[in-house]
DNA sequence: TTGTATGCGTTATCAC
DNA sequence: GTGATAACGCATACAA
């Protein structure tokens, strides 16, 4: 911990503590001549002001608290990184909490944090938990992405069915007619009955295939799946498992967007490098991030913000 | 910010603030029946203790400071998110900070970060400044993670050769003899150039393509040139840039490994995705996060420690 | 078994 | 122009 403190600075140039930081914040009434001794000592000793000081007097906080399970997807990743950065950008720090297993060590987390962040932001939840047990009584404004609406919170809630529609149009421009989405995210599957639903009068056939987990083995797995169901259009709940299937693919010498169309989700950067380059549903992380750090800047009543997600076309459709 | 303060609580329980003091910390000397009234209390109005009061108290802090580039790169953010991880399993809370273009923003950072974070770790560093300018008399231990020795910080210096040098053991099983490195990281060249310095008696010949960047277009775009050189085996500076030269491969029918061996290096998630699944070089970020956690939790006189990269194997080889 | 009093480093009010 | 001084909330040495 720094040891140069105001008071020291007083003491060795001769004034007050006052003066000194008045000094400091370039406030009127002070000489100028004594300022800029004052400044140079300051200068010369690396002065640096102790924000857990500072925090205590002021009654606030310059971080915000972002609690994310621990992932090493690409997306959970850059939605953190993302949010860091845009929180920085507006002169905030961010400390980053890991969601434990349950709602008691949440709960300590969060009061280890009171006094050091005004708003926590939850990028997943335990859907079993009930928030308002959890957080009951604690200081902070909480920000609730992506997860469900809970009354006297805030929730930015992501749209599904805006990208796979467009998608959706994709392909049926391009011919295709036996549309399957494989996966296991629930908050994915509502999107896709939403978007598909409006599009039953041009004969369109949809499948759903259940799959454990959504990851890349799976999408491997399901491959002799949509191939006996003639399945001539798929949409993955994750990229990740797109990749599994082109994987699958190139291994069975099948052509892909010829035999079939894939469509992934999530845009996470590798897509693009994928042989072919996967088409892919976007998550709109620029914009809730955005909205977060307004969020952060001014507390207000609890509120329910809608984004969209967004079709990315390349070459996998 | 939280209102509730041991004041209040001893306010409402007609007792003295050291006395819940001493209840809510479980410390001897409180009558049995009081402790249990004044922890009843102390729930139902939900206190919490103020962390910016207690590090002020205590002069310590349980955040350690990151600072990186941002960077939308997969092993970067991953480094961090690990760090992070690793930090919290520890008590600690990590505050990140983005690498600011200049030394003196950089030293603003530090210094609002002074009385809240008592070691800093550096990620990234802009080659052109030097540490003990901008660091001068500020209070924290600082870690320079894969940067460079500097005089009296902590450097822990990641050692390309040693993976490299397993990589091209395997390439030279494989009957690679024209081996090229790809890329423009300084870094890794004086790896590579170690590890094929130890080859030479068996008549491996070693080239260099030097790239305006390491990334997926570089990758793409190095193809004919690795092609007209005959090339058996190339190594890149990173992943993503070996994904590009798949994806040439791909474009232009040309098997790999039958024709070339494919060695990436960065081991990000998405090389075991790829087709076929990359070969590379894993940067050991767990061990060195695990030694940061270390430092923190006891400050040491500046260390030098070195670490070792490995070789991982998959289909490109 | 309980309470008093002090200080951590800032900021800001008020008096000189 | 400048300087005492009082908070902010917590922890603890020292009294009672």
């Amino acid at each position: 911990m720094n040891s140069v403190t105001l008071k020291k600075i007083a003491e060795l140039s001769g004034v007050s503590i006052r003066t000194v930081s008045r000094a400091l914040k370039n406030q009127p009434g002070v000489k100028p001549e004594l300022c800029s001794r004052i400044l140079e000592l300051a200068a010369h000793l690396g002065y640096t002001p102790n924000v857990a000081a500072r925090n205590l007097r002021l009654q606030r906080s310059s971080c915000v608290g972002i609690i994310s399970s621990f992932s090493e997807n690409h997306i959970t990743m850059r939605k953190v990184n993302d949010l860091q950065k845009q929180l920085e950008e507006h002169g905030f720090f961010s400390l980053l909490g890991i969601l434990p297993p349950n709602g008691a060590e949440l709960r300590i987390i969060l009061q280890e944090w009171a006094g050091m962040v005004n708003t926590v932001v939850f990028l997943n939840w335990d859907g079993r938990l009930q928030p308002s047990e959890i957080l009951q009584g604690l200081p902070q404004q909480f920000i609730f992405v992506d997860i469900r609406e809970f009354d006297g919170y805030h929730s930015l809630i992501i749209e599904r069915a805006s990208g796979i529609r467009e998608g959706v149009t994709q392909l049926l421009r391009r011919g295709r007619r036996r549309i399957a989405r494989c996966g296991n995210i629930t908050s994915r599957a509502r999107g896709f009955d939403l978007a598909l639903s409006e599009f039953t009068e041009r004969r369109v056939e949809h499948f759903y295939i259940q799959t454990s987990d959504s990851s890349f083995k799976n999408g491997m797995e399901v491959g002799p799946v949509l191939l006996e169901k003639n399945i001539d259009a798929v949409f993955f709940d994750t990229d990740r498992m797109a990749y599994g299937f082109l994987k699958f693919c190139w291994q069975n010498n099948i052509r892909v967007p010829d035999a079939i169309s894939v469509i992934g989700f999530d845009d996470d950067p590798w897509s693009g490098y994928a042989c072919p380059a996967l088409s892919t549903v976007a998550h709109p992380l620029i914009e809730v991030n955005r909205y977060i750090v307004q969020l952060a800047l001014q507390a207000e009543p609890p509120v329910r913000m809608e984004f969209s997600t967004r079709f990315i076309n390349r070459e996998s459709v």
